[in-house]
DNA sequence: CTGTTAGCGCGTTCAA
DNA sequence: TTGAACGCGCTAACAG
């Protein structure tokens, strides 16, 4: 049942050049010990074939696929695909391929593709946003590959990670709108039985109304999925509260943009009536109006960094701190009143 | 330079179990010539050892990765996230990985992406997107693995493709404009040098006006790289015409997002006073207001088919079409005033 | 600077 | 139903 017909090998290209295949896989490799002449009429009769190195067989041979498999809750969400670009790039950079798969956030998947990579001997894993529980760190554990998580983290351990600070992030924006005068203040959150996304943010913003003396009211509260429609809807539902906030923090822009429309379609405006604020800074934040005062997380280093760290991992390089908190940045744009903090 | 240690390997399995690598090989591999006494007992030390089989090995003795490169122009764009979407998917459902990456539709990235998957020795190649020069088509001609383009084709050659027809997408969502009373419709459209994109719906977009008896005017043609801003900065150059379209068709969701901000921005408003269409459906199209009429493009259905239909390839199963056109769908929404063609 | 020789872990005949 | 043996294409000592 084999596929690949004809392949030419490194046998054949020492033949053709008259020189062992040792000598052709140092070329190839780049070995400096190879005389400037044979060097060049190996390249030539590499050149004249068409040789193309199989780079199963170095895998094999050479215990290394230069592949990092990349798991991430869902591609089509604009937040891991800017993260997912700042990986790429980095791993291009270095040489190393990526072997992408989408988790839908659900941990039994995640599992699995923990497994399938490494059957597929990949050098290294980058496990994104999801949750980390006992069972990812048993197989973390037994994985013989760096493994870093970005966007996400593991309270428990020192497993390498790249984050922003949440709770910090979430509290600064609330209190922008606490600043703004405001005094019943909603909060569209994500599911609080994720600890390190979810409930960090919901923490956030209850400390910020802690202390500033406000009272957090749990009627001003909507659950929602980080996406567009569930913004939506929460925003509806807050609306019809007996008093609804004037100001709401929205812990995701898609959410933010959904709550937006919400008040705009009951006929009220943004920010006159209603403030709000999001969190990410994902490009619709800039494709709507009014522009979107949001978090801005740096997406792109979060994934760059976290692909850097597992590079020097998987060289063995030394690495000077292996949790990375980097800065996210309050954008206050036009959806606030407030300017700036 | 090995980083995998004490790898547990077909072999220790086998003397574990009391069997010879060859059976071991034969129960991981589902081969039926196996007595159940002893795939089971080798079923169990298998899992006792937690022995992993390894793909790069395997890949290497069957010449079969189980795995496809994806080339993609960029993943952060909507319609290539939605279209891998539906190309996991089906690689799942059929148990092939995907390795992905971007080419930021730059022609030397893509030659040089090919290249470097097929040295992974991937099992096939789907690529998404872009234009096919000369040059891609001998690339193509010395791979020696199945090859299907998505969202894009070879007018040269019968090279397998999934598709939409553009041309007449293009006619049609411009004949929507055309029936609501717009004698001025301007275009919005993409690269002009891109025959299977750009130009095409430039194509439909001509027809349609010729076809109705109207004239085609130079100045009310503005050309964008179907990203936001572009269509933002083509409207407000539309806007300062002497003589303003009343209607523009933009070839991309997020170009008619912008052009459907400029116009806001401008203290006009859509479809009142300007009605504008889209293209792809994006969800972007449904988180604006007013809502955008758009050609709905079945983008996860056209990675599906592109994927199940490399399987076939890949598989030499029988193949039916190797040019699959799909149907498009006008979403009349809120953006325009007509509400059926 | 170059060639010889072992494996890398597994699929796959071919015999038994 | 099972096992022995070879080879996939290449890297990595080890000699020379």
């Amino acid at each position: 049942m084999g596929k690949k017909r004809e392949a030419i090998t490194i046998y054949d290209v020492a033949r053709e050049a008259g020189v062992s295949m040792a000598t052709v896989s140092r070329v190839v490799n780049g070995n400096p010990n190879v005389k400037p002449a044979t060097r060049k009429k190996v390249l030539e009769t590499i050149r004249k074939l068409g040789y193309r190195p199989n780079a199963v067989a170095r895998g094999l041979a050479s215990k290394r696929t230069t592949t990092v498999g990349v798991i991430i809750p869902d591609i089509s969400n604009a937040f891991f695909a800017e993260l997912t670009r700042g990986i790429e790039d980095i791993a291009n950079m270095y040489h190393y391929n990526i072997i992408l798969s989408n988790s839908d956030n659900k941990k039994d998947k995640e599992l699995q593709l923990i497994e399938t990579f490494l059957e597929k001997q990949v050098d290294g894993l980058l496990f994104l946003g999801g949750e980390v529980t006992e069972e990812h760190r048993q197989v973390f554990a037994e994985a013989h590959v760096p493994i870093v998580l970005a966007g996400t983290q593991d309270p428990v351990g020192d497993r390498p990670s790249v984050v922003i600070d949440q709770v910090q992030a979430a509290k600064e924006a609330t209190t922008a709108l606490i600043r703004e005068g405001n005094e019943r203040i909603g909060l569209i959150g994500g599911p609080l039985t994720d600890p390190v996304n979810g409930y960090s943010r919901y923490l956030g913003y209850k400390q910020a109304l802690e202390e500033n003396g406000l009272p957090f009211q749990e009627e001003w509260v909507r659950i929602g999925d980080y996406r567009y429609r569930s913004g939506l809807e929460a925003m509806r539902s807050l609306l019809e509260s007996e008093q609804p906030p004037t100001a709401v923090f929205a812990c995701s822009d898609e959410m933010a943009v959904g709550a937006l429309h919400a008040v705009q379609d009951a006929g009220r405006s943004v920010p006159e009536d209603i403030s709000i604020i999001g969190f990410d800074d994902i490009p619709l934040a800039t494709q709507v109006r009014p522009l979107l005062s949001t978090v801005a997380v740096p997406m792109y280093d979060i994934g760059a960094v976290a692909m850097r760290l597992l590079t020097k991992y998987m060289n063995d390089e030394p690495v000077e701190s292996a949790r990375v908190v980097l800065q996210y940045r309050l954008e206050l744009r036009d959806s606030t009143r407030i300017q700036e903090l």
